[in-house]
RNA sequence: GGGGAAGUGGCGAAAUUGGCAGACGCGCAUGACUUAGGAUCAUGUCUUUUACGAGGUGAGGGUUCGAGUCCCUCCUUCCCCA
């Protein structure tokens, strides 16, 4: 052992010697089965912090994994370049967001290699290049062409101060975020995708492994819901159609309400409630959807002073407007049903309007309108229905419902309405009036008509030479950019960053290729991404535009000739293009660490500064006593019984026999029960608590940081970053180093050593494979140290031959090589093993070779262990349950009696055989 | 407001998905070695009890031979979206 583990002097080198033999270019071999592993690429912000480590060198390991496995493996890398950040900087600093990104990206890309992840980056793929954004503007067109974009209305965040379009991040209390100015909801053109179009396949989620909570944010976020068109009609007859779910109730409306942006609201209006009518429109555009959503709200409205009729009964009933109906949702028009129907019932409450109830609970008191307290949303009778009368409504939804399926067949028949769904979703608004984005390829002529730029004039370039100041895209003002020439003006708007990140794996296949977005030979092979990983908070946008887009290429003929190429080799091309990733996990975050700790009054005897507390009281800071003995202070750190108090870290140690005053806690308290104070929050610069890798490089290494950040944390949860636990890793890799360069071996090995060894290396391959395929990290790294401290006690004893050492060795080097590839690659070498450990093939696992050969048989009294006794490992039911009645400790029990039941668990894999008796 | 996730030692966490709760690591304690220790080694470390034992996975209830895991009610925390 004469060389200690030092991680600086290796993983430079082999980072540079795999670059150098081009260990990571993956190239299409199709005698070999592929894996596309995709991690989120990052936003280039200037520098990488902890969480891209956390989310990318799991990955890494687990694309080496399968790569180990025998998968020809493409893990590549780029940047999502588009976005506010360089845009503000440019405004703040002067520096132009070109600039301010590509050194950022060039930062940036330093550091990841420094994660010695096995990127690929011959396919490094850079969104804000012309040679990435050519191909969104191309799809853009694309979509146009194939009826999937189209110019509306939709409501944007404006602010007259700023003269400009805010995003919803930079709108603070309905207030903009720079200036405190009020911001107003206004109606603009701008485009959009019919992402609406897919809204049922997108509920399709058969080909996925995606996590269930992903699948139920996309179902809820797509809200499907069936129920009918209904036509009402004005006084003087003019159509006014709503959407409901309940066509059952609908003898129960007993007014109507419009969002107040509605069409027909001006036509409604009587003079009399015109100012009223007015003023509420007014406030309604000073509120934010967020706020009209509201549930905990109180419900607002006017009346229209205007009357619909019922089609159903001929009615004459009230329409009024309100907030909290919302013009972009349905028809922008609903009926009221009080009786059943939350929010109708607390606005017909307030205006005092009329209930009527026409469902009856069968099992429960008759609903009364005049007394009731809440609306009614269960299943019941219909009543006051005319012929519908005593229909049953079974709570079901749509056509599963026999009363709505009664209801819907009817307003058919009668003309007065039809079958519909209708979707929370809406369709994708792609419009952004900002510059940093990439243009959409369209120019106006004077009739404001569309036409749309030539492919071969693509990408139409953002232009360089603009000033950027407050207020409007300085595109909108830019002479050079926005005259298209024969009197055509230019689209100024830019396209959403979403769009950019909505098909950069393709990009990635042939990021170089000039004449298409993608290489349909690559695709043929690489398609689709098998195992997608990346934040959770991406769940419904970016993953929904995603798989948007996928189908919408599909379905435009993009994957055609790809789809030719894989099935000529024999791929089964079925459902190929159907969906864009197939497995998809995410990883949780690393945040920052915060939290008051307690407030403590100490007393007791002070030797020097430090006092023995023999009372701790936890007392409201504000009623902290002006003058105090003791110590008196927030806990800022507690290690065991001593605690530093307050910001001058006072000493206080706690006697074993204090008496600890914590009023949330009943009775005696315990001085593990006090609280210090920890800082958990997300990281960000202006709370100055985040985490820079690139420091903990330099102290650990690269290997120990990808290990740290493995073993840590539960990989799909997250939590506050903890350094402490890092020196434990660092032990980790130290032994294994002292461990497998040791030279003195015995002639001969103590079999039965040998053979504990064998069975160990076993199962740790198993626990070690396991854990990587479910991305459980941070039982693998547990795993490799348990084995640790099973070599490490075997070679101290100098129990185990030279080629007893060497296979385990071997097969240690492997399993370590995902997870900290430099440390794996230097000792391979070092023991005589031609280059690389990352060419190798995963060990196999030999279930025979990690069986035990006795076990613990578990003996049970009414579930709870009683009792042990040493058994073959394939012990059989008769003799498990015969030595479980002999033993001492059941005897003791029984006193004699017969037992009420036994019941024997046979030692499935991993696990001992027990026996349950039951009394 | 809507949606989602999670509550297990002093701390980070495990628990093969209904079968010995706390693997693995940090920290801590005691001891050894050392000029020194933020190195290393050994032992211990859920609570309570001298012990035998008893109790224990946010709280309360339920299902089961058996519950951290499944069901119901409640409490707390975190995340996302609009």
């Amino acid at each position: 052992m004469s060389e200690r583990y030092n991680p600086h002097t290796i993983e430079k080198k082999w980072q540079d010697r795999w670059e150098a033999t081009g260990l990571y270019r993956s190239k299409v071999d199709w005698s070999k089965p592929k894996h596309y592993a995709l991690t989120m690429l990052p936003y280039p912000s200037g520098d990488l912090h902890i969480g891209h480590w956390f989310a990318m060198t799991p990955s890494d390991a687990r694309a080496r994994f399968m790569r180990m496995r025998g998968y020809n493996v493409l893990f590549p890398m780029g940047f999502d370049a588009f976005g506010l950040p360089a845009e503000q900087a440019a405004i703040q600093r002067g520096i132009h967001p070109w600039r301010w990104t590509y050194a950022n990206i060039e930062r940036m890309r330093g550091q990841l290699r420094t994660m010695g992840a096995m990127f690929d980056w011959e396919r490094e793929a850079i969104s804000c290049t012309p040679q990435y954004y050519k191909w969104t503007e191309w799809f853009f067109k694309k979509f146009y062409e194939g009826g999937l974009a189209y110019r509306g209305e939709a409501l944007v965040n404006w602010s007259d101060a700023l003269q400009t379009v805010l995003a919803n991040e930079q709108v603070i209390d309905g207030k903009d975020e720079r200036l405190g100015q009020p911001v107003i909801q206004k109606l603009m053109t701008q485009w959009f995708f019919r992402i609406t179009r897919y809204a049922d396949e997108l509920l399709d989620f058969s080909l996925l492994d995606w996590p269930e909570p992903v699948r139920i944010m996309q179902t809820n976020w797509i809200g499907r819901s069936e129920g009918a068109r209904v036509t009402f009609r004005t006084q003087d007859g003019q159509p006014l159609e709503i959407f409901t779910t309940r066509p059952d109730t609908l003898w129960g409306a007993t007014f109507m309400v419009l969002a107040p942006e509605h069409p027909l609201v001006a036509h409604l209006t009587s003079p009399e409630q015109a100012e009223a009518v007015r003023a509420y429109q007014e406030a309604t555009a000073r509120t934010t959807e967020i706020e009209r959503l509201s549930e905990d709200r109180e419900k607002t409205g006017v009346w229209t002073g205007g009357y619909a009729i019922n089609p159903v009964n001929g009615e004459r009933i009230p329409v009024w407007i309100a907030d909290y109906v919302m013009i972009s949702y349905g028809t922008g028009a609903i009926m009221a049903v009080p009786a059943h129907d939350e929010r109708d019932f607390a606005f017909a409450r307030k205006y005092g309007l009329e209930v009527r109830v026409v469902i009856q609970p069968q099992d429960a008191e008759p609903l009364d309108s005049a007394t009731m307290r809440e609306a009614y949303v269960g299943p019941g009778r219909m009543v006051n229905s005319g012929a519908f009368d005593s229909n049953l409504s079974n709570g079901e939804k749509g056509r599963k419902n026999p009363a709505i399926s009664a209801v819907i067949d009817h307003l058919v028949r009668e003309g007065l309405g039809q079958e519909a769904v209708t979707y929370r979703l809406r369709d994708w608004l792609i419009s952004r009036q900002r510059y940093w984005g990439s243009p959409i390829p369209v120019v106006y002529d004077a009739e404001g008509n569309v036409h749309l730029v030539p492919d071969e004039e693509l990408p139409v370039e953002l232009p360089e030479d603009v000033e950027f100041v407050t207020g409007p895209s300085p595109l909108k003002t830019h002479e050079p950019f926005y005259n298209a020439g024969n009197g055509l003006r230019r689209e100024t708007d830019t396209m959403d960053t979403f769009m950019c990140s909505s098909w950069y794996w393709y990009r990635y296949l042939s990021p170089k290729l000039d004449t298409a977005p993608f290489d349909p030979e690559e695709a043929a092979y690489w398609l689709p991404v098998d195992t997608y990983t990346g934040g959770a908070e991406h769940a419904t946008m970016h993953l929904l535009y995603a798989r948007f887009f996928n189908k919408a290429m599909r379905d435009l003929g993009m994957f055609d000739e790809a789809a030719k190429i894989a099935a000529a080799h024999g791929r089964d091309v079925e459902t190929m293009f159907d969906e864009p990733m197939l497995q998809l996990r995410n990883q949780g975050q690393v945040l920052g660490a915060e939290r008051v700790g307690d407030f403590v009054l100490c007393e007791g005897y002070f030797e020097g500064e430090k006092l023995f507390a023999q009372r701790v009281e936890v007392i409201d800071p504000t009623e902290a006593p002006s003058h105090f003995g003791g110590v008196m202070g927030e806990i800022m750190k507690r290690v065991e019984k001593t605690l530093f108090v307050g910001p001058e870290l006072r000493l206080v140690e706690v006697l074993d026999d204090a008496e600890i005053i914590i009023p949330r806690v009943e009775g005696a308290a315990n001085v593990n029960q006090l609280l210090h104070h920890l800082d958990i929050q997300r990281m960000s610069k202006s709370k100055g608590n985040v985490v820079n890798p690139d420091q903990l490089v330099a102290t650990y290494g690269t290997d120990a940081v990808r290990a740290h950040l493995m073993f840590a944390f539960d990989w799909q949860k997250g939590g506050p970053w903890d350094e402490t636990n890092v020196v434990g890793v660092v032990r980790w890799l130290n032994d294994m180093w002292d461990i497998l360069l040791t030279t003195d071996f015995p002639a001969q090995g103590n079999p039965q050593a040998e053979r504990n060894l064998e069975r160990a290396l076993h199962q740790t391959i198993d626990r070690v494979t396991r854990s990587l395929e479910s991305f459980s990290f941070n039982t693998a790294v547990a795993a490799l140290m348990a084995l640790r401290n099973e070599l490490k006690t075997a070679v101290r004893a100098n129990q185990i031959s030279h080629a007893a050492f060497r296979e385990a060795a071997s097969a240690v080097l492997r399993l370590m090589a995902p997870i900290t590839p430099h440390i794996a690659e230097e000792l391979w070498q070092r023991l005589g093993w031609p280059y690389s450990v990352h060419a190798q093939e995963w060990p196999a696992y030999d279930a025979d070779k990690a069986k035990e050969d006795m076990v613990e048989l578990v003996i049970m009294v009414n579930g709870k262990p009683r009792d042990k006794q040493l058994v073959p490992v394939d012990i059989q039911q008769a003799d498990a349950e015969a030595l479980a009645l002999a033993s001492e400790a059941v005897q003791k029990v029984l006193q004699g009696a017969q037992p009420a039941r036994v019941v024997f668990i046979p030692g499935r894999k991993g696990q001992e055989p027990k026996v349950n008796v039951v009394t």
